[in-house]
Formats: C-alpha cells, sequence, structure tokens
DNA sequence: ATTCTTTGTAACAGTTCCGTAACAGGCAGC
DNA sequence: GCTGCCTGTTACGGAACTGTTACAAAGAAT
C-alpha cells in the first residue's frame, strides 16, 4: 500500500479524456497510472498496488462493466474503491454497476470538483477503516479518530488546544519541549502569542487531567519547559 | 426487531376477525399492526413503516375502498402492496378495487392459508430485491436499501440530505468528522456550499432523532466537527 | 534570609464557535 | 396557478474557549 500518494489508475480509451483526467488528479496530489483499455487495466493493477480506479463504462473489448467484475473476483484486488464513468445517467446502467460491485458513479459530463471529491471520500472510507490511531501513556489513552481521551478509563473532556496539546506531547513522551517549540505545533499558524499562554494552556490541561488522576502527568522542568512525564523512572 | 420481519397492517372492524387473522398472521412471523377503522389505518400507516396492509371493504366511516385511494395517494405509501378482503366476489367490486390500486383480493369466507400464500407472494415482489443492507448503531437502525430508518422501532423519516448525512455517521461510528469531510461525502456534487450550512443539517437530523428518543446520539466536538456517538463507553 | 527569576493560576475581556429560527428559492404534485 | 416539502443562507444570542495580565508561590543564587 502506498503510504503518502495514493496511486490511481485511470482507464478511459478517448485518449484526449484521459490525458485530462490524469492531469487533474495529478494536480492533486496522486500518483496516476494510464490505461486505455480493459487488458491493459488489469495488467497494471497486478503490477502494481494501485488505491482506487476511475473506469470508463465503455471500453473497447473488454467492457468497464466486465473489468470490474474481474476486480472483484481477483483476491488481491477486490477490495479496491472503483468509480465508474457512465456516459448518460441511465438507472439501468447504475443498479447493475452497483451490483457488479463498483463503489461509486460519476454521469458524464462530470465536473472535476466533483470526481475529486468523490476520488477524496472513497480513498478515505478505506484509509479510515484500518486506521485506528491510538496513543497510549502512562494510563492516558488518546483515540484520535474519536477525538476522546481517557485516564485510567475515566473520560476526560478537553478544549481543542488542550486537545492538540497533550497530542503533541504524548506523540513523543517524556520529551521535554520548550514553550516556543510547543507553540509552533499546537499554534502552527499563529505566532504572535505569549510564551506565558504555553503555561496557562498546560495548567488547563493539568486540572482536567487530575480530575480523574491523582498523579501529576505533566512535568515541568524549570528553564526548559514541558513534557509528559510521571516521573517513575 | 421489526426491519426483518415484515410489518403487516390489519384494517378490520370486526373485532373476532381481526383477532383471528392478527394471530394466524403472527404465528407465520409477520408483526402485526391492527386497525378497526380507516382513521386508524391511516394514522398507523403514519407512523410506523409497513410493508403490506390487508383492507376489509366494509369499514364504519371511511370504507376500505376510500382507505385504498389514500394510501395510492401518498408518496409515501403508493408502493405498499394492499389485499382487500370483500365480503361477497362481487365482479363489480372487484373491478373498482383494482382500479384503485389495490394488488389482490381475498373473499370471505377465505381459508388462513389461501390468505397466507397472497401474503407471502404481495410480499415476495418487493423483498426479493432487498438482500437488506442495515447499519445498526445504538438502537438507531438504518435500512439501506428500503430507506427507512428507526429509533427504538420507531420510525423516523428524513429527508435526502438527512439520511445521507446519518449514513455517513453510522458507516464509522464514534468517528468525528469535520464539516469539510461531511461536505465532502454529503454533497458530493455540490461542493459550492457553506460549511455552516452542515451544522443546520445536522440540527435538523437531530431533532428528528430527537423525537423518539431522548439520548442524545450526534455528539459536538467543539473546533472539529460531529459525531455518531450516545457518550456512554 | 533576601533577592531575583521562573512558574502556577485566578480573573477578566475578548473572540470564536455552535444551535437555531427565520427567510427565500426550487421543485414536485395537484 | 397554489401548496407543501426540502434546501442553503443568514443573523443573532448564548456558550465555550482563548490570550493576557497580575499576583502568589516556588526555586535558585547570593
Amino acid at each position: 500500500m502506498s503510504v503518502d500518494k495514493p496511486n490511481i489508475l485511470v482507464v478511459e480509451d478517448e485518449p484526449s479524456q484521459l490525458e485530462l483526467l490524469s492531469y487533474n488528479l495529478a494536480v492533486e496530489g496522486y500518483e496516476i497510472f494510464r490505461a486505455e483499455s480493459g487488458e491493459e487495466a488489469l495488467l497494471l493493477l497486478k503490477e502494481h498496488s494501485i488505491d482506487l480506479v476511475i473506469l470508463d463504462w465503455m471500453l473497447p473489448e473488454i467492457s468497464g462493466l466486465e473489468v470490474c467484475r474481474q476486480i472483484r473476483r481477483n483476491k488481491q484486488t477486490k477490495d479496491i474503491p472503483v468509480i465508474m464513468l457512465t456516459a448518460r445517467g441511465e438507472e439501468d446502467d447504475k443498479v447493475r454497476g452497483l451490483d457488479i460491485g463498483a463503489n461509486d458513479f460519476v454521469v458524464k459530463p462530470y465536473s472535476i470538483k466533483e470526481l475529486c471529491a468523490r476520488v477524496r471520500s472513497n480513498l478515505r472510507i478505506k484509509y479510515d477503516l484500518n486506521t485506528s490511531d491510538t496513543l497510549e501513556f502512562e494510563g492516558i489513552t488518546m483515540d484520535i479518530k474519536r477525538h476522546r481521551v481517557h485516564v485510567n478509563n475515566n473520560k476526560v473532556s478537553l478544549g481543542p488546544i488542550e486537545f492538540k496539546l497533550l497530542h503533541t506531547l504524548m506523540v513523543s513522551p517524556t520529551k521535554v519541549f520548550s514553550r516556543e517549540e510547543l507553540l509552533d505545533r499546537v499554534w502552527a499558524s499563529n505566532i504572535d502569542v505569549e510564551t506565558r499562554t504555553v503555561d496557562v494552556h498546560i495548567g488547563r490541561l493539568r486540572k482536567q487531567l487530575n480530575i480523574v488522576s491523582d498523579i501529576e502527568l505533566i512535568r515541568t522542568v524549570r528553564g526548559f519547559g514541558y513534557s509528559l512525564d510521571s516521573g517513575l523512572n
């Protein structure tokens, strides 16, 4: 699986269309593979790890429908999202397509914007399911997707900044962060904030954590900054 | 649960008949709703998602014929199969009934066996298409193909956007969706929509859900977005 | 102990964010 | 036409959050 740049296979027999699509998707930051026929598509699917397929309904020789069916039949490729492009929005086609296992439909003529939105959302569904991000440290559990924090199994409710702050600390627990560093990471764009503000937020975060834990979980390193560290080691 | 079990509404003013029918159909594995008058029937049709109606021809005040006409007139109920019960097999009645849109006729006195067969065949027409995809979470049941949502077995009626919105949330329950993400997934084609519009639709969805549930099912994560989450875990 | 520096925190004044009512346009059905 | 339903936008009030400050408390250095 490609981690940073998703690989998209575009299957379209009309060269100008293929070019247009490829270009626009490449701009969005995807790695594009092109195929002008069903055979070519199936070959590329075998040789590369494709994350998503955009498939024209009308293709010479092997139809888009058939390509989709083959993708679904193969164990290696059966979970790849397929977006089909159809010339007209014939309900009949749509039903057949969805039966075969196409994930989504885009009717020509379509806007690039729309197609990109579909691509994004279909990619995300896959990534979401596989990514169950949780961070843990000394009794603190942070579930990023669900945006929840527990300490010793007690729920802690944090405001946006507190959440980001704790997240930053938890990514490198035991590391000592200077106030400047925390400003960079948590506040990012807004650099016009006093360094003392960090102290205040650390205080607020501590207060929330202390409601459910009597151990001091955030350590002050005088003259340097803060770190997530109960001081047990 | 009344989602996989087809819901049948029996309309019959004679209590003993009503009881007999209800009992025999319940034995066959249907969920039965009873009405002794036309008004009652129409009310139940609004409040529950009925899959089939058994309708006595002779009813006080509103006749069976009229009830049938009303069912056909309403967009929400127009595809529900209606089986009419008539006292004598008067050709005239039958013709009028079929004109109005009754799907089938059973002449009194009838055998339970015969009626059950008719019920089965009339249900099959609709049901065969539906190998019912359903999503569930914390009392919410969503039947995707039939476009139905129940909360604690109470029907909830949602507009198209509300439905998609809830669907999106239910695919990854407890996950926090940003407004942009929801726009991508729910609106897809129409990206030029204000992010605040999401809030309004979340509000509308909440209102519908709250009619039948006093628990807040959609959580607001300030500064981030929304998630399906009753907050019970 | 005294002084100076650094940190904790309460309090206040914005500011931002969210829920919702109200309104207007679109569209389907009658 | 009218009517009713659905949708997108806006505006406003209230709630939650944030940044700053001032002062108290704690450590270091002398």
